[in-house]
DNA sequence: GATGAATGAGCCTTCATTCAT
DNA sequence: AATGAATGAAGGCTCATTCAT
């Protein structure tokens, strides 16, 4: 019994934690009413707050949630260079392929609207949210080159930097092609700006 | 005289739309309120809104004032590979360096941020403002690049393809070490993130 | 209990059409605020809004809500001509006192001037009170007569036109000497207005 | 010059108070703006404070100058009984009807909307109104019918009660057909509601 | 623990009215 | 005398948050 409650207990948190981003997300953070997230979460006002104090807290949660869901999938997507096989070009872009699509996904550009424009008013959350996704996912990009490198598949180079750059080949182009995130990007010309990302990137740092 | 009179209002109206840049800046759409920006910009408040209407053509007019403003100083720089001179690596890298300098200042950060922040409620409002930013600056770009490709100083490719990559490995790595805008980077830094883009940019792109 | 808040939440959304309506009553629709009416009710303002959305709404509920209390009063009087009695005369002046008498209480006096003076602003509201209470008023009366004409107690005539006549002749006299509802007429006055009304209504539909 | 002056101006004020009727009709009180009544006129909104002071001294002149307008159309009509002619309940019904349709003019409606809509914040205004219309009017009529009756065309009785009753028979039936001035009531409507009028008004009232 | 009901605070907007020209 | 511009005052409405049940 007292595991079941706990479990429902914890579902409900869950719920509302998912309709909270759903709804930050439909309207932004101040349009966004508490009434609304606890509609969509099919409770009632009070139990929001009984179990996240505050809008802002909710926020807070709902986002960070959001991120590491994101973070995760990327991280994913990097593993795959840890075996590149012979064809390292194909392999960079799947890579560059599959990391664009979950950057586009609804979730991902969601995060970004929510998190760039509340920047101001939590100033700690971004950080938080750039360590969960954007930074943690370079550092595990420039793992990869570094060994690729040593490997001599790339020259020598800074691997951070690689990643960085690695990173902005795909994410600036795909913002543009995006329209800052305002239209969808078709699978063909996600593929056609991950294959030039990597053209580019390759060109600057294939060995020799 | 008339004259007075007439750059009376019109200083009045251009002082509105810079206080309310500046409070939309500081607070963000919706916790920007009107009353503060009448006081910031000292006048009453049914005063803004004989000049603005409302608080949506306020923002709206704020912030395209200052894309414009923003794409000036960019295209400024751009037009400076006109005449690149011997040294091309030393061009790109000065022209890196004053462009990142332009997007990392206090107003271009804002505009950044307030565009992408209110991208849900203004849909069209961020599209005239990537009109006027980067889409033209990408355009200038890439006439510049076509350029150089003729004349064989870079080799054949996609001008345009070029610019989102010069732009990409330019704004992106500023983003992270920025932390989205939260902290300035230094001016030696900009120029290491800068001449790196450079590099990369050239090793891609050079002739033969 | 659960009856006691629900009574409690009823008794707070009367005494708030109560309160709304008197001060429509004291100040007219817009200069009527709402924060008055919460301060006449006891509550605060956004209780008001909870319990009635709008001003608008407001008005509207607590119009229709003072006109079918005026209704309910005229019909009752209207009854006593169900059994008339010897005296007919007599029997219509007392009906005709009493509902002068009902229709000059401060209620029925605001219902009209509320009515009246909105009509441009709700104009299916102003159907929806003479439906309420003129249109049935007439009709229950002419139903009466109806009758009285049958019984040969009236001559044979169009009930409905008498009872507009019957009405007319009572509340177009009340109206001059109330200076349009200004001023209380005594009920003396009342007494003459109504016995000459029946004096004329009988000279012109007298049996024979 | 001074007299072109001088007729401009008043030809301005005229225009100011016309243009002010139009629009406290078209909107109530309240909700009218001066703005609109500027504009209405094709001045300046200072210009109507300058010849008119305030808001509720415009609504009094632009109110009033109807009132004496609508009056002098009534007196007018009544005018006709001073030589009633040979049939006396055509000569009646004639002017029943003609008064009917200037009561039921869109300019008489409006006046009695917006004075008993605002009944309660010009108590005295109120009270200019119907002294200037209803009330000499109904002097003018009781003049008539006191000759009448002298003349023994009608039976003895009080000359104003008699004016009083004959003007209830004649507008309430009009205001129960017209929806309280909602909806325009055809000319043989009119007719007939005029004609019923002066038949039982005759009934009651006749010699003999 | 969950909810219906209530509230304090705040913001956009409008308008009558006044200056300065 | 007429006007463009500016303002003080006020009101409708929304919302995050808290009680009482």
């Amino acid at each position: 019994m007292t595991a079941t409650s706990a479990r429902g207990r914890i579902d409900k948190r869950q719920a509302i934690l998912e309709a909270a981003f759903t709804v930050f997300a439909r309207r932004g953070y101040d349009q966004a009413c508490v009434q609304e997230i606890a509609e969509e979460a099919g409770v009632a006002k009070p139990t929001v707050y009984n179990h996240l104090t505050d809008k802002e807290n909710l926020f807070r949660h709902a986002v960070m949630a959001v991120a590491d869901l994101v973070m995760a999938e990327n991280l994913d997507v990097v593993e795959r260079l840890r075996e590149p096989g012979d064809d390292l070009r194909a392999a960079l872009e799947d890579v560059a392929y599959r990391m664009s699509r979950v950057c586009s996904s609804e979730q991902a550009r969601a995060l970004r609207s929510l998190a760039y424009g509340q920047a101001g008013r939590f100033p700690d959350l971004i950080d938080v949210v750039r360590e969960r996704t954007s930074h943690r996912l370079r550092e595990a990009l420039a793992d990869r080159l570094a060994r690729l490198s040593l490997a001599e598949r790339l020259r020598p180079c800074d691997p951070t930097l690689a990643a960085d750059q690695f990173l902005a080949l795909l994410t600036g182009p795909m913002e543009v092609r995006s329209h800052l995130g305002a239209r969808k990007v078709s699978a063909a010309d996600t593929r056609i700006v991950a294959n030039a990302a990597v053209d580019t990137f390759l060109r600057a740092y294939k060995a020799d």
